[in-house]
DNA sequence: TTCTGGTGAGACATCGGACCACTTGAGGGG
DNA sequence: CCCCTCAAGTGGTCCGATGTCTCACCAGAA
């Protein structure tokens, strides 16, 4: 095993053992180089790597922490992972949001508090009728993080956010759009947030299911068509 | 920006973009740093961070190639993250878990083959009477790896493998044994194997999540009491 | 002809040292 | 008491050299 792969499992023994909290700050380079036995430029490797999973958070003229280790941080490298899957699994990701949101709109109903479902409320009503395509999926993207948030579970919240990458929900508005199916989707919004606030899971499940169901459905048509098309 | 950080955003584009497609080789670590403007030490940084999401995949001696990008390659880096949740959050893990597996398990009772259902009976039949703990744990996993992987969805499949994280996986076990709650888990095991070789998505599902959920409750109890008796 | 073993080029692995850039906090000046 | 300056500490980056591994090529034996 590489001695940078090495310095990976000891750095991440040491957090798992506890003698590392989350917030610790790691020993400077130079000697937590000589404590594992390999240089600064190997260690270095293995810092870097450990930062882009949102395990480490390296300051520079500061040091090197353990960052809170919070689910939300390290689901959120997911995110990274997602925008390498262009046309190809954009549906099987699809096809697992459609199982868990529902689910996490079901439990928003009932957990969220009545201040979150009024700020819910005022995301979709801040949406002008003439809005860019930006403006579009950026407030998608924002109700459909607060839909997964209220869930109450910071897992369940972050692997939403994580699955529902930019790059693809942008390229699946970009679709939408050319169809004129805008105001049908900002409609099942507000029946999703209308259930929410009504308290009835059962309802903000079923029309989550739709919603994220009818862009499924449409998405497989379009890649099916293009497919062929191509081929 | 740092340059390292600036480095792994460019390769990621070079993938996206289709310039290096999966199993491409990359230019030599001398030329491709050359290329992005950094020094060789910099650009194995970016390498090897993208090395730990099993995004590249370098081999000493040969050269430097993109993965497959399956996804299954990309999400296993996420059982590398929960490794670091022991207590806190495996609950919500576990919650996660309850809703995607019997989703997972109904489309597997439609979509398994004959082979592949029987080979998942095989893996329950093996396990001996007087099984150790590492053996429990071991079939525990290949029993719902096979069922996550019969859903056709390698997302599913993946995310699955992902969050049933061994680590989290045997101190629950180790629990059930002390408990003497072995047998039942089998016999669970058995009933939702018995409603996929029946072709019941329905029972499957429900079998999985009386299974899961039963775990879940049993562990939301200990640690409520494990909590209280330290506080 | 075919298989085997050696050999060398090419690629990554690792190292040590040097210098740059940034953050922080102490201490002096207003 | 507040603000500015500056020096120490720490990560950021680079260079050049050496070690090690993989693979392809080729000569020699079966």
């Amino acid at each position: 095993m590489p001695v940078t792969d090495e310095a990976i499992e000891k750095i991440k023994a040491m957090i798992v053992s506890g003698e590392l909290s989350p917030g610790a700050r790691l020993p400077k380079e130079a000697d937590l180089a000589e404590r594992l036995g390999l240089s600064r430029n190997s260690l270095r490797e293995a810092v870097k790597a450990l930062s882009l999973i949102r395990v480490l958070d390296v300051r520079q003229g500061d040091g090197t922490y353990v960052t809170s280790l919070a689910p939300d941080l390290l689901l959120d490298a997911l995110g990274f992972v997602v925008d390498f899957h262009q046309d190809d699994t954009v549906l099987e990701f699809l096809e697992v949001r459609r199982i868990l949101e529902p689910a996490a709109a079901a439990m928003a109903a009932r957990a969220m508090s009545d201040e979150d479902i009024a700020e819910l409320g005022t995301v979709l009503a801040s949406l002008s009728d003439d809005a860019s395509l930006d403006e579009l999926i950026e407030n998608d993207l924002e109700f459909h993080r607060r839909l997964a948030a209220g869930s109450g579970n910071a897992v369940l919240g972050s692997l939403l956010d994580g699955i529902s990458g930019p790059t693809a929900r942008a390229r699946i508005w970009r679709g939408l759009t050319e169809e004129g199916a805008v105001e049908r989707t900002r409609q099942q919004h507000r029946a999703i947030l209308d259930a929410i606030a009504a308290r009835r899971p059962d309802l903000a499940q079923a029309w989550t299911t739709v919603h994220i169901g009818g862009v499924e459905q449409w998405l497989r048509g379009t890649l099916g068509a293009a497919g062929s098309a191509l081929g």
